[in-house]
DNA sequence: TGGTAAGTGGAGACCCCCGTCCACTTGAGG
DNA sequence: CCTCAAGTGGACGGGGGTCTCCACTTACCA
């Protein structure tokens, strides 16, 4: 591949980040070239659908929230490995427009595996939380699912103003999931695939 | 009005709001006309625009809401009071996917004095719950649009799933606001004007 | 320094949506 | 029953989105 036109490609991403960070997956690809200094043709060169700029530009993102779950499972303390796990990714939602619309947007089995590895570490976590005794019993795998949803909902709102009401609102679950002794309306199994349309 | 005309307005109003509740509001117009078994320009001639359709489909729910919180304002217990506002209105959000969109939609100043009026009352309500002891004192009314705003995030699962979520999502919050004792990040001025663009 | 394949940009094909226009149809009073 | 204003449907204009095509330009290697 050509210098410049390596370059091209890695301002395109870098742009198209930014872009679905403040105004979310919506943005026109015309937008994101124009601000790129690119004609559409070469960002349809390097990315020969929407879905495949959205993807590449949001691997990243993903790989940073199965790094955050790793982390916590190092962590000794379950449940501060827990809250993390949460405040980091809500927090990483909140502050990106585009990452719930990406994350929600059917994208390709390609990451079905790493979703599914995802996932069984998040159950790792929460069940060594419960052994622990400071996460209630009935808190379910799923709620991760429901907090992520929840929190997805702020996006709409300027992104410093869904930064703070983001944690004001995880401040308010983690409480739930601490302390909470009230009986509860069963879990919701929402799977990904669910919520994946 | 000619008869036939006042019952084909009925029927695409009711139309509407089903298609509105199941699809949210991005449902094309045309598609609203087909399922009314009418042509577009009908349905065009009683709401002169989709905005129009929207804001007549959705008031009663509106109302509904209004009923909600005078209901509240009634109940001698104000937590409870609280809780039924908080439990209610998710629902009607849960099971309505456009229910949000149609709030969250700048809609025109007819409603303004609704909304302060409203506002006002909830005010009162969340007053009312503090000076009973049973609300936690640093709960601010703007955590009601953080509510509405997370739940709203469970628009976009199939209703049947969204409703079942949301009853769990509120009882995690409610919790929270009874009994909580940790220090939360401040409250986020979630003003109306804010959330509505 | 010149040849060439890789790279590029903009016009435009195609599609979907909102809202309008107009020739045709129909309900209801005299 | 007849008249005609009210009512109706479908074609169409305008705008904005994704993606393609093609004539032109440019980086790199000999």
């Amino acid at each position: 591949m050509r210098a410049d036109a390596r370059e091209n490609r890695a301002r395109v991403l870098a742009v198209a980040r930014d872009l679905f960070a403040e105004r979310g997956l919506e943005v026109p690809m015309a937008a994101i070239a124009r601000r790129a200094g690119v004609g559409v043709a070469t960002l349809y060169r390097r990315f020969p659908t929407k879905e495949s700029l959205v993807m590449e530009a949001f691997t990243e993102q993903f790989a940073i929230c199965q790094g955050v779950i790793d982390d916590a499972l190092r962590d000794p303390d379950p449940w501060r490995g827990l809250c993390t796990v949460i405040e980091k990714v809500c927090l990483l939602q909140a502050a990106d427009r585009g990452f719930t619309a990406a994350f929600t947007a059917s994208f390709p089995e390609l990451h079905s595996e790493v979703r599914h590895r995802t996932w069984e570490d998040f159950g790792a976590l929460v069940q060594r939380a419960k052994d622990s005794g400071q996460l209630r019993a009935d808190f379910s795998p799923h709620d991760l699912t429901l907090v992520l949803l929840a929190n997805g909902g702020l996006s709409g709102v300027p992104v410093e103003v869904a930064t703070a009401a983001s944690r004001r609102l995880v401040a308010y679950l983690l409480e739930s999931f601490r302390s909470g002794t009230d009986v509860l309306p069963p879990p919701v199994p929402l799977s990904l695939d669910l919520v994946l349309r």
